[in-house]
DNA sequence: CCCGGTCGTGTAATCGATTACCTGACCCGC
DNA sequence: GCGGGTCAGGTAATCGATTACACGACCGGG
């Protein structure tokens, strides 16, 4: 592969100016010319760990993400690498399949890389290499998930006024007994949720009692499958329930089927996040939208200004409900 | 951050021993030791950057994806992830999103980052990138689909035991009008297992007429819906429909929730891709499962092959057929 | 006519590792 | 006692770019 003193060679200048050329600086036009054939006749392209090495830039993020094959996961990389390449950004995505050590383990072979920056959802609370990388001076921006302890922007999304919506529609549609399903402890976003949703719900007299909150073991079907069971298994079964994530939603509606119970009818669903299979369910399902690609791109940005050296805000999108037929109401859509 | 030389002097060797110590040669027993002291006091990590400019190798590989956002595609390019860090390389991921100009794209940035060697899944069938990188010598190895006029193994699932399974599944449960929603033209093993498929249900005495072969424009779930339109308007509507990729045959549900036809009573429904979701739809998905993770990890491996020099076969995995309701027999599951 | 400034380009140091080659110490056997 | 072999470890070249600095050409003004 032809290296930068080939080209020089072939256009009769030096390695500076041929440098100087691709980068946009000083020679003039007759110059220019000879070095853009050299370089058009042999393909040179320029060797990016060469540069890296002398400019101590990778021109690389990393994204360590929660659990990859969580469809809201999935589109928040998508988003995130997207903007990163509009940018001129590689991204190297590392999955941490919701483990604390296969995120630190990623995060190990980020840094080693020198990548520019680091982008994290964090699977779990306690992450020795997160907090180091922070105090190391890695720029670092969090995703949709905060970390205490670890000073960096966050950026993620908020359900203040879906959640407010929500709770007029279930009390509009005759909902009095709803039910959470929380993201499991240390997931912090799961616990605001459940507050802002139980302040929303009291504006409408309507209570949330501690014992129609259940929190699931982890955010798989499976975890949302239990605390289902448990809700329904009460004296008193909802007659509505949240989950606070796509996929606990989705055991929930298992386990629902499995007894036979009917959406809407028996019981209204509600998830967090909606991916696109949740318009294809039967019935497609009301959903709090987070602004997925937006949040992937602020991410981005907010990472771009921490590498240039400046400060970077926090983020809080907002996430709106939409309506679909799980609760109830005949659905425009 | 602690370089190669700071540690030399810490232990008050030369670089040279330092570099022999962390790559495992020669030194004896108390030298050792004392650079060992050295790295840990100073937190020092070899910078990845200059030594692959050395050693012209980066220990990183490249994937491009057709669709991240197709669930089958993330769990492929989680196994690749897996068995990649597994093996010691790092993964930069590239999502085309079905666009061939993404793709190449994507090629021309990985090369640039000099990756070891490339991992494609290609989207379309003409992207000169992929061949140039093909005929500069670069390690490849195509994913799910082949790319005629590309010379590189292949590794991917065929389908012919599992599509057998089901034309005799299918015939047995008195089924006899079957179609077929085949990935648009462009994608090889769509058309193939549209044949495999025709055959197997020859043996059954079951026709499978051109009309009731549809291709659609993409390998979306619209294009899967207006498929199944034309062929729920056929003047004799098929009582089976195989859809050859799982996005499609979700548009192909919704056409028949529209018309208020049910699975499987009215229609029966097969998807290619066994992809976790179909387990919690209604009714579940019967499916043709391909070895996702194996098919990653044999990806893997034969690209480590072709890296080290030497030849890598294509790779064939069989399919397996999952049965659950959507063909009307009363499930174990 | 000469001095200083501007501009284009070349020379060479540099980034941080790996590794070929060389040197010196030591040991063994004849 | 000395030649040769083995081994540890130092010296310096190298990978392919960027860039500080130097230099020469050219120009304009006093």
């Amino acid at each position: 592969m032809a290296n930068i003193k080939d080209v020089a060679e072939r256009a009769g200048v030096s390695v500076a100016t041929v440098s100087r050329v691709l980068n946009g600086r000083s020679p003039v036009a007759e110059t220019r010319e000879r070095v853009l054939a050299a370089v058009a006749e042999l393909g040179y392209r320029p060797n990016v760990v060469a540069r890296s090495l002398r400019t101590a830039r990778t021109r690389t993020l990393g994204l360590v993400i929660s659990d990859l094959r969580n469809p809201f996961f999935t589109e928040l990389a998508d988003a995130v690498e997207q903007e990163a390449r509009r940018l001129g950004y590689s991204l190297i995505i590392g999955n941490a399949g919701e483990s604390t050590r296969q995120q630190d383990d990623h995060i190990r072979t980020l840094l080693d890389r020198r990548i520019d920056g680091l982008l994290v959802s964090s699977a779990g609370t306690g992450s020795p290499m997160l907090r180091e990388a922070a105090e190391a001076g890695t720029p670092l921006v969090l995703l949709d998930r905060t970390v205490p302890g670890v000073a960096a922007p966050c950026v993620r999304a908020e359900g203040r006024a879906a959640l407010t919506e929500l709770a007029a529609h279930l009390a509009a549609l005759g909902r009095r007994r709803p039910a959470v399903i929380v993201a499991p402890a240390g997931t912090p976003v799961g616990d605001e949720r459940l507050e802002v949703f139980r302040a929303a719900l009291a504006a409408h007299g309507i209570a949330l009692p501690p014992e129609r909150a259940g929190a699931s073991p982890d955010l798989r079907p499976e975890g949302g499958r239990q605390v289902m069971r448990r809700l329904l298994d009460l004296p008193e079964p909802p007659d509505a329930v949240l989950a606070t994530d796509n996929l606990m939603a989705l055991g929930a509606l298992d386990e629902m089927r499995a007894r036979g119970l009917r959406v809407p009818s028996d019981v209204a669903l509600v998830a967090f996040d909606d991916v696109a299979w949740f318009a294809h369910l039967d019935p497609p399902l009301t959903a709090v939208a987070q602004p997925t690609r937006a949040l992937g791109e602020a991410a981005v940005h907010a990472l771009l200004e921490r590498i240039e050296g400046r400060e970077a805000p926090s983020v809080l999108l907002p996430a709106r409900l939409v309506k679909r037929r799980s609760c109830g109401e005949p659905a425009t859509h």
